[in-house]
Parts: structure tokens; C-alpha cells; sequence
DNA sequence: CTGAAAGCGCTTACAG
DNA sequence: CTGAAAGCGCTTACAG
């Protein structure tokens, strides 16, 4: 490989003013940029990024941690983070963190190691102590988007889950419904409890009790939405004619499970989703949910990070808009 | 940051040595070993990979370009790519070339540049140039898989796209179809003139004529196979009872362009998709589809990928099964 | 088994 | 506007 100094010889300058001329090029003579030019171009150089990162201790390169690849709600968000991070001249490393707290680990020291220049967080499934340890006290460049952590002080960007689940939940009531169930996320994740309080103050709100026996919980898949909601459709007396679930994914194994115990939606049942992932309009029939900024999400998140690099001074955590998004799952209660 | 230094100082031992415990630890005797590895923690320190890659000269980084992010069809792929990569000490950076020639020029810079070692793509979407000079002679360390470049000499993992759409085809005709229509991707992709060979020679071995009106083209989207759909099943004079469509996306959205119109699937149309997606079983009817091995090619192209780096002698390409998987979306021809 | 020393390819403060 | 020189933090061939 040609390097730096091959271009200078044939440049016939020094190394120095071959570096100024591709990083400052302001700082160096109209004709010598030419000769350089011309010169990078006859050896065929490109720049060492190791030498470079080593000499300015910097890597240009931020690292999005993922919780997992296969989640379609993190496409877009991926895609708003990128298109800010490549403006400024950043790459993104996705790191598919895959369940698996050694391989976030060694996501996390990337950064010590002079690969990476921050972090961004897309799940709280990590080892608590490598969070603690990075507080925003700490100087340690990470931002947290989509979900966010109890009790911790970190920069994070995020949509108002309870707000939104209430809003999903009085939506039902409005439309006549008394016997409302819920499919939680994971409970020990703050942003599924989160959802879970707005759907209690909603039912609260309505003079409904809730009934421990409808509030589910499952892991965010088609498949444990289609397994919960064979247990909600089919167990006891009673048969709720609403279920409310915290992501798309689930509420689509919701439609499947109702499917299969031939239950019409939304005649005899009406579910609603959380997230706005593209399928939710293919699926049958197309789902009512809670559209997220996603792309947005990722910008503000990728821009708040570049700031703090930057030292510059920013606002510490925002809270970005949802939207409930009416669709053919939903539909009034049955006798109502 | 802490640098060797440092731990040499508390270890009281050379920077050689302390680079020695921490990369060769059985060329050092067991009591400096265990000083050095407490010097590490006393100080905190960890390597500057920058200054190893200098060093080096390698990055143990391999870049995989993917068309699409949100393209659900390559999740499991990259799980292989990942599982084999970390295992081997690599870690792995996902570039989404977006459909954004630029983007995939730059990441092809990564490897030039020491930023990566080596380069998978999982697109044709490229600039031709910049492939054709990087050919299996040239020592530049590329692996192709999910797709192929016609007339090029690459190092490919792929399935055998005619075998296949040529077994979804005999088997709509075995169900006694013989008005078949097809949607295709994108005409320019090899894999798609291929799974259109299969098509044609699957209608032909049945003594059926081709339709121009029935072979449709798409660009793998929900929207396209919707769009496209609904052409296919509105326009003209007769309706195919069967569309065999070269995604599961695109199938998707013919599922619901016949509900729509009214049209049940399987008793009046039966449609075929091709890849398996999640979402395939979560669908109403249930797809069938060709079943792509994704882990596995995803596993191959990135083994192929180190063994090349090492230099060892490999298969230079490698075609992995496929499977039909019968569900609920495809049936007995009407009348037959 | 260990150390002294060279050198990977850049950037940049300093001097002119 | 340009150059000589130091130095970023490692690794490794060489010598002992």
C-alpha cells in the first residue's frame, strides 16, 4: 500500500504538506493541492485510518447497540441515526448485541480501545455495572434511545410510553369496551412497565377494574403474542373483547391466535399494537397502533451524541411525539 | 487512557514484555504474567487497537453491505456472519448501502484504508467498477453471498435460484394450476433472471405458454407485490389461479391485494413466496414459500471470508439447499 | 524468558 | 505557505 510519503515524493513536497492538503486544504497553495492531488491519484493512496485515529486519538466511528437484528422496529431508527452520523463524517458500527452481556461488553470497549468515539444504546438488557459506571458524570460518550434506564442519569431520547399506552387504552373504552386485556413486554424493562401504567389509568380512569388474569406478559415475538393470546381468547368465563399489546409483533400473533379459535376481528375482538412497523399494514386485518417517530428517534439520538463529543451543551433527554393510528383491528365492542 | 506504559511502570517489566503476557501469554513465565495481569487492572488499562492496527496492519473487522437494513430477509444471514466472525476474534460492521452507491464506495475504502479486513456483500446494487477490479486475481479480499454478479470472478455462497423457483413452479402445477403468473424483482439482478428461468422451464416442461401479461416485475417491497398484484388479478380477460412471487414481501402484498378484491386465497388464487421470512407464518393464510438456509449462508460466506484472509486453499463457491414449504396459501387449482 | 530499539503512517506545534 | 521533527501506542525481530 502507497502511503503518505509516497505521495509526497511524487508530489515532490513534504509529508506535512500532503496531510495539510488533504485535511486543511485551505491551508496550502492553489497549485501545490494540484500537485497532490494529481499525485494521491498516480500512486493510487489512500489514508491509513489506523495511523490517523492513533495520531489524533479519535476514531470517527460511533457503535449503535442493538438488541436484536431481526426487530423491524429498529430499521428506521437505524436509518435516522445513519443518515445524521454519515453528514458529519461518522461511521456507525452496529453491534447485535444478541442477548449476549459478554458480546455488549465488548461492544462498551470499543471505546477505551480507540475504536469507537461513543455509544448509543437501543436496549437496557446489559449488564447493569457497565451502565452504572457511565453515567453522564462520567465523561463516557453514550446516549440511550428507545428504551431508557431507572434511576440512572444518562442522555436519552425517548416517547412518553405511559401517555401513549393511556391513549391506546382510552381509545378502547371509548369505543365501547369494558373487557380489555393487555400483553405486556418484558416486565423487568421500564418502558413496559411504563405502557402498562397507562393502560391501568386508563382502565382506572373509566371505572373498570382490572383483572390480573388479563394482563399478560410476553417477549416481544409473533410468537409469544400467539401464545398469550390463546390463553387470554380461549381460558375462563369470560372472553375480553380488547387486547391491547405493547408491540406489533405480538399484537399480530394476537390476530393469528384469534384466527385459529375462529374469533372475528375486530367484531367479536379488537387489538391494538405499539410501534407502526411496516407489516402492521399487511397484516388481516390491517392493525390499529401507536405509530413512533422511529427515524426521528434516530436523528435526535445521533445528533445529541455528536454534541456531546463536542462538548457543546445540550438538552439532556427529549421526548419525541407518538401518534395512535386507526386501523381495521379496532372496532366498537360487541353489543355496545 | 493508560497505555502499556503505564502497566509496565506498576509491573515493573518492559512494554514488550507487558505486550507479550497480554497477546502470547505462553511466551512469559507464570509469576510476570500474573504481575502484568494485575498491573492491567491496577491501572485500568485497556489496548489502543488504533496503535495495533498501525502496527499490524489489519483491523480483525469485516464489513458486510446490505442492500437494505429493513430488508427482514437478512437478519438471520448476518446471525451467521456474526457468529462465526466473533468466534474467530472479528468483529463485524454492517454498512447499509441504502441504495446509495457513494455509501458503498466508501465502505469498500474501509479496507484500503485498514479499517476492515475484508468485505462481504449481500447486494448487486453496486457500482460495477468497483467490483470488476477487485476480482478473485486481484488479492482483494471480497465475498459475495445472497446474490451474484454475472460474468464476474468472485468467491460466492449462493442457492440455485432456477432449481428452486423451477420446484415452486412444478408444484403449483402439480396442484393442477396452468394459469401461473409470476412477480419478479428486479429485472437486472442475476437471481432474479434465474428464479424467472425456473418459472419459464417449470410452465414449459407442463406444456403450458407463457404469458407476457402474466410476468410482472417488482422491486421486493410489500407495496410493489401489492400494486402488482392487483394488477394481476383485475386486468384482462382471465385471472391466473396461481402467482409464484420471487419474495415473500411481494407475496404478501398479492395476499392482500385478493382480499381486496375479494378473491380467496387458496380456494381461487394460490400464491408462492420465496425466502421464508418470519412474518411468512404470521400472514393470513399462512405462505408457502422456498425455505433459504440464512444462517448457514451467512456462516459460510463469512468462514469462506477468514480462510481467504489466511490464505488458505477453499472452495471458491459453494451452493447451499433450498427447501419447499407447503402452507396454507397455495391449493388445488379451481375446478381441477 | 526478557529488554532495548526500531518502526508502523500519520498529524501538528514550531520555526522560518 | 512549507518543512523538519517529534510522537501517538503498540509489536516484534534481534540479541542476550
Amino acid at each position: 500500500m502507497p502511503t503518505i510519503k509516497d505521495v509526497a515524493r511524487a508530489a515532490n513536497c513534504s509529508t506535512a504538506t500532503v496531510s495539510r492538503a488533504l485535511a486543511n486544504p485551505e491551508k496550502v497553495s492553489d497549485a501545490t493541492r494540484q500537485r497532490v492531488a494529481q499525485a494521491v491519484a498516480e500512486v493510487g493512496y489512500s489514508l491509513n485510518a489506523a495511523a490517523r485515529n492513533l495520531r489524533r486519538s479519535e476514531s470517527r466511528t460511533i457503535v449503535v447497540i442493538l438488541p436484536d437484528i431481526a426487530n423491524p422496529f429498529f430499521s428506521e431508527v437505524i436509518s435516522g441515526l445513519e443518515s445524521v452520523a454519515h453528514q458529519a463524517g461518522y461511521q456507525v458500527l452496529l453491534g447485535d448485541a444478541g442477548h449476549n452481556p459478554e458480546r455488549v461488553k465488548s461492544y462498551f470497549n470499543l471505546v477505551p480501545s480507540n475504536q469507537a468515539d461513543g455509544i448509543i444504546l437501543l436496549t437496557t438488557e446489559v449488564p447493569k455495572a457497565l451502565v452504572k459506571e457511565r453515567q453522564a458524570d462520567s465523561g463516557f460518550p453514550l446516549v440511550v434511545a428507545c428504551e431508557y434506564f431507572d434511576n440512572l442519569s444518562l442522555p436519552t431520547i425517548h416517547i412518553d410510553n405511559e401517555q401513549a399506552a393511556n391513549r391506546a387504552t382510552e381509545y378502547l373504552v371509548s369505543l365501547g369496551h369494558r373487557a380489555i386485556a393487555t400483553l405486556s413486554g418484558p416486565g423487568g424493562n421500564p418502558i413496559c412497565k411504563d405502557r402498562l401504567a397507562g393502560y391501568r389509568r386508563g382502565l382506572a380512569d373509566a371505572g373498570i377494574e382490572t383483572r390480573p388474569e388479563w394482563i399478560l406478559e410476553g417477549d416481544f415475538s409473533f410468537h409469544s403474542g400467539y401464545e398469550q393470546g390463546r390463553i387470554l381468547l380461549q381460558g375462563g368465563s369470560q372472553r375480553p373483547t380488547a387486547i391491547f399489546c405493547q408491540n406489533d409483533e405480538m399484537a399480530i400473533g394476537v390476530l393469528k391466535a384469534a384466527r385459529d379459535l375462529e374469533i372475528r376481528v375486530p367484531e367479536q375482538l379488537s387489538v391494538v399494537g405499539f410501534d407502526d412497523i411496516g407489516f402492521s399494514q399487511y397484516c388481516e386485518p390491517e392493525l390499529t397502533t401507536v405509530h413512533q417517530p422511529r427515524q426521528a428517534i434516530g436523528r435526535t439520538a445521533m445528533k445529541l451524541l455528536l454534541d456531546i463529543l463536542k462538548d457543546r451543551n445540550v438538552p439532556f433527554d427529549q421526548t419525541l411525539k407518538t401518534q395512535l393510528i386507526v386501523r381495521g383491528s379496532t372496532g366498537r365492542a360487541p353489543g355496545a
